[in-house]
DNA sequence: CGTCATTACGGAATGCGTAATGATA
DNA sequence: TATCATTACGCATTCCGTAATGACG
């Protein structure tokens, strides 16, 4: 097989048509650059160029692979560009995870600002509880998550996004509502509640749990998704506590009331992500988010 | 700039996800293969492969660059394909000038021939008469002519194609048709004349003025193109000296009348190149003209 | 200890540049 | 004789293969 140099070689001698101001651009002497020729010939087994000691002219089958020739060369300088591109971050995909409640308030402007700092990026959302994020990040299917606590420190590193409030979630006109003023625990007592499921929305059922003594006659459904709940309350099935960005779902026959407790802001948002992983593309993001998040 | 052997030795390796099996498929041992990659990783100025000493495994960056050595290699190994089939005529691009007389008889057949043994060479096409042919094969724009002698037998080779009778076009019912025979040169003294030109259609007027005493009062018109003369003949204006292959010109009020001579068939065509020309297309024609005329 | 990639080293091949040769107008 | 491609030759570099080393389970 000839080499790139020989056809680099051969582009400018076809170009110049004549080998000793090829040689030239080419920064060489004559004599080597008409081997590299002569060797070129061999390989391909047919005569390029027509020599005729006082002018180089192309053959028919020179001027064919002239082109063939030229396309190499380029395509060969500019084969590293988007692997340097992509081992720099930015050039490549990044595949997403977010949970049903962050795409209404967080996930906006996230993207937003990955759109603008890596533009090249290409970005992949999927919706998933954090379990399941969890274990696509593990099996490389993910590249970060946002997802909520806790995580595995030795697997995963992240970073908090957003720390919101509680809020119970009642159908409009409730009793509460009249209360005008921050809830307390003990307003709750013996209300009807739509609560999260202990398994798939883990996060959100612990941290109610360790703020409120759940009585467990009063759960009427137990939901892992932050829109079915509130579709739930606006049925008149309970009410359900949920974060403040849930407001911004924007369902009809729902008041959100401001649940008071120890935290001002306890429902925490992180940005998660495997340690293991390689991509180029979240080393740039994770340094993006650390930048503008600078705690 | 990286090498072709290294594009495909990454490609081996890339594939292979093991440096020993890649150096075994390139026929090398694993340290020349080794350093062929940190070689190439140098150049490209990025990691491509992860090797964690039990596995190999492609970077972002190396899975995006080794698309582009795979192409890059696949397309070195064609590039010279074209060129061979050039180079050896079976590919390529034939210029045929032809004068309009032999476009009705000859033409069809000689492309048909062409057509079928040289399937991948293009035909290029163009009506000239004799001396247009010649100055066009002397400026290198045509491959080869099917034109009337003489020629230059230094700068040209050529082939009979094709030798003719020499025919008398009169209009239908012509008192020369009544003579039922072939005509003699006495029959045809004071008949009015459709001549050849003496320049653009040398070849003809030479061969009627060899066999014929021209009375140059009887000329009535002086033309170039065979298609013409038969016309006027048709119009009435006289009669005219053609080859027997203007018969399927199919003008209508035309007869066609042999005339006697001393040669039977003395209307000659031939194929006519430039020895110069290097155009293995022509090349190879000029063979299969050779073999199918054995003369 | 076995596997597999990498480094160390010696010898062969490749490839450059200078000098000489050859061919042509 | 001048120009330009090619061959001759010596030297530096590249690159292979064998052998040794290193890392990891």
């Amino acid at each position: 097989m000839f080499t790139l140099d020989q056809a680099r070689s051969f582009v400018a001698v076809a170009e110049e048509l004549h080998f000793g101001r090829a040689a030239e651009r080419l920064n060489m002497t004559q004599p080597p650059l008409s081997r590299q020729i002569q060797k070129l010939e061999r390989i391909v087994g047919v005569e390029l160029l027509e020599r005729d000691n006082r002018s180089v002219t192309l053959t028919a089958a020179g001027e064919a692979f002239l082109l063939e020739a030229r396309r190499l060369v380029i395509a060969a300088e500019r084969a590293p560009e988007n692997a340097r591109l992509i081992a720099s971050g930015q050039l490549g995909a990044l595949r997403i995870g977010f949970t049903a409640a962050t795409g209404f308030s967080m996930l906006g402007p996230f993207l937003e600002q990955i759109g603008t700092k890596l533009p090249n990026v290409h970005l992949e959302l999927t919706e998933l509880v954090t379990n399941e994020q969890i274990t696509a990040l593990i099996d490389g299917d993910l590249d970060i998550g946002l997802a909520r606590p806790p995580f595995d420190e030795n697997l995963f590193e992240s970073v908090l996004l957003l720390s919101e409030g509680l809020f119970v979630a009642v159908p409009s006109g409730h009793r509460l509502e009249s209360l005008q003023r921050d809830l307390q625990v003990s307003d709750l007592a013996d209300e009807p509640l739509v609560m999260h499921s202990p398994t798939k929305a883990r996060y959100f059922y612990d941290l109610v749990v360790r703020q409120i003594p759940i009585e467990h006659n009063n759960v009427r459904h137990t939901v892992s998704q932050i829109l079915t709940m509130i579709s739930l309350v606006a049925a008149g099935r309970g009410i359900a506590f949920v974060p403040e960005s849930a407001k911004v779902l924007g369902v009809e026959g729902v008041s959100y009331l401001r649940l008071s407790g120890p935290i001002e802001h306890p429902v925490q948002l992180h940005a998660i992500w495997n340690r293991k992983s390689r991509n180029p593309a979240l080393a740039r993001l994770i340094q993006i988010i650390k930048a503008s998040q600078p705690d």
